[in-house]
DNA sequence: TGTTATTTTGGAATCGATTCCAAAATTAAG
DNA sequence: CTTAATTTTGGAATCGATTCCAAAATAACA
């Protein structure tokens, strides 16, 4: 049904003026005088005319778009906020992204910023879909590229990671400040495992313990896998003890999840016998919970906002890691000892 | 850092043929001599040459792009697959998305419509991230769209949406093949709610109940809000019952979460006491639960995925319906009594 | 009013590919 | 060894915008 499309040169035609006055009237050039302005204007909206953005960038070798490549949203799906932080700001600057999902293949995120330059992009987002180690080749060199939520060991990109250990310590410290002092931690991973996650809010928590002059004990550590099951033995570990916590840190939400189910099947009440405080603000669990989950939310939408931006400040900046905040989402699954 | 790119010009002039030889090189077009083909192609590997994608789409009119138009992914994540599905496809065949969340704002997504088309692109993906009628501008009229998990009460577009009547069926041939006889259903909205899932799940529960010769009971269906809570109240007073179920279809496995907390806060043992099934298999809940949950899954990739088939099949076929089954996903939530 | 300075305009050249047509090269036929 | 038929090639025209430059129109000034 598509009545054919008019070109700058049936608009120039019908308002009986040169093309070139056409184009100026449509990048608002001061240089046209206002009467005719108006004609041509009257004449494009009489038309329905809207310029080809293919001629145009061609032209002016600005393509207004930006690729983004992500590494397995699906199996994150909580991560897509990274992606509509990206979209809003690009949208906001009459940009548009191309997505592609290279799913964790390093073939296909090659042949994706082939793709992607090829179409003369301004910029590329790399976007892991959590905080961790990447290696890219060299072809990523020759364009801007911003990295989000991941960090090349050459530190040749600019960078855009949450912060670890602050969101531990302020976990910790939430839990403290309600005047618990036997906290535990379940961590989603080995402390030398190659997430950055499981060290840095370890660290967090110790630091928070020590400003309060705590030492981090032992068997108040546990080690989980970042699921259910492995917090709900954990926790079960946890509670056994002689002394047992008064106050639990799951390293994500999805351990949360295992730790209330292990602390109903003890009949404990949450948060009247423990507290708990989880990790990643992932709406389905923590509101979902009763009580609903005090968690602390990954700055997703910020580092997509942010990458989209820094790519917008085009002359390349030097690289720099920016390490951006995880606030605290309270809930009601502490209990307030005192404050 | 990015050396300039090459034009085709200079890739003739190092091969020393003319533009048009390298053209044909490039669209393997057959009446070029084998030995200068090869020439040819040296030059371009040896150049690293790639040639520029806004000429080629200018020239050809063809802008290897899709649209992708999506209404707040952000609020149902695990609508991502979606994307994926569509993506995927759209990869294979050597094409890119340009993705756009409208975020339920019809002027955005009128907005985003234009920018597509501006871009030329090739076809529309309208997405909804639940089943729903949705309402459509004239605009869309003007390029090949086709609608993804929702449709227009006109029915002008070629739409896929899940089989609704078909997964309510199955979920509770489930139970009563495995021997439940008194089984509830807690809808995620009344059924005069705008949203086609809740009626279509009932009437599925309904015919699968008197395959067997069952009437539904009116006290064994409750009409929940998709929530958890929601759900916690519905199973409680479905377990006072002076006859209660043995089986509890929920139709979110949002709403799964709240009857698991509801049975345990009750000291029932899932699925010794009491079977459940849910919907949307959303791996936060339906993996990470314990036990994990049977539940039918949304064919959101094969969606998306058919969308683009459809996109691609260009000469617009008259719009059809087209309805995915939805697959039952088996795990441990329900108690086999016979077999 | 005649000159000069300034504002506004038209249109050719350009971006980098594809495509078409006529010319050149090659092959086949006589 | 011609001539005709066929294959291969070069390059101009084209897609639809922007941009630059010279020309035309207008304004300013004496």
């Amino acid at each position: 049904m598509s009545t054919k499309r008019y070109t700058i040169q049936d608009i120039a035609r019908q308002a009986d003026v040169g093309v070139g006055t056409v184009s100026r009237v449509l990048n608002n050039d001061v240089s046209v005088k206002p009467t005719t302005r108006s004609k041509v204007q009257a004449v494009i909206q009489a038309m329905d005319y809207q310029p080809s953005f293919m001629a145009r960038s061609l032209r002016t070798q600005k393509s207004n778009t930006f690729g983004f490549i992500a590494d397995a949203v699906t199996t994150t799906p909580f991560a897509v906020n990274l992606v509509k932080g990206a979209q809003d700001a690009a949208w906001e600057h009459g940009k548009l992204l191309l997505i592609v999902d290279a799913d964790n293949n390093p073939e296909m995120r090659e042949r994706a910023l082939e793709s992607m330059l090829e179409r003369d992009v301004e910029g590329i987002i790399y976007a892991a879909m959590f905080h961790q180690e990447v290696s890219l080749s060299e072809a990523f060199g020759t364009v801007p590229t911003v990295l989000v939520d991941c960090y090349t060991a050459d530190n040749r990109f600019t960078a855009s990671v949450p912060d670890e250990v602050q969101a531990g310590r302020d976990a910790t410290r939430e839990l403290l400040r309600r005047g618990h002092e036997r906290v535990a931690i379940i961590l989603n991973a080995s402390l030398e495992s190659p997430y950055p996650a499981a060290a840095g809010r370890y660290q967090g928590y110790c630091e928070a313990l020590e400003e309060v002059n705590l030492q981090p004990m032992p068997e108040l550590v546990q080690i989980g896998e970042g699921n259910a099951a492995s917090a709900f033995a954990c926790t079960l570990t946890l509670m056994a003890l002689p002394d047992p916590p008064t106050a639990i840190f799951c390293c994500t939400d999805r351990m949360a999840l295992g730790t209330y189910d292990a602390l109903r099947s003890l009949n404990l009440n949450i948060p009247n016998d423990v507290s708990v405080i989880g990790f990643d603000n992932q709406a389905v669990i923590a509101e979902q919970l009763y009580p609903p989950l005090s968690t602390m939310a990954l700055p997703h939408e910020a580092m997509g906002r942010w990458a989209i931006e820094q790519l917008l400040e085009h002359p390349s900046p030097p690289p720099t890691n920016h390490v951006f905040p995880c606030p605290l989402i309270s809930r009601a699954s502490i209990k307030i000892l005192k404050t």
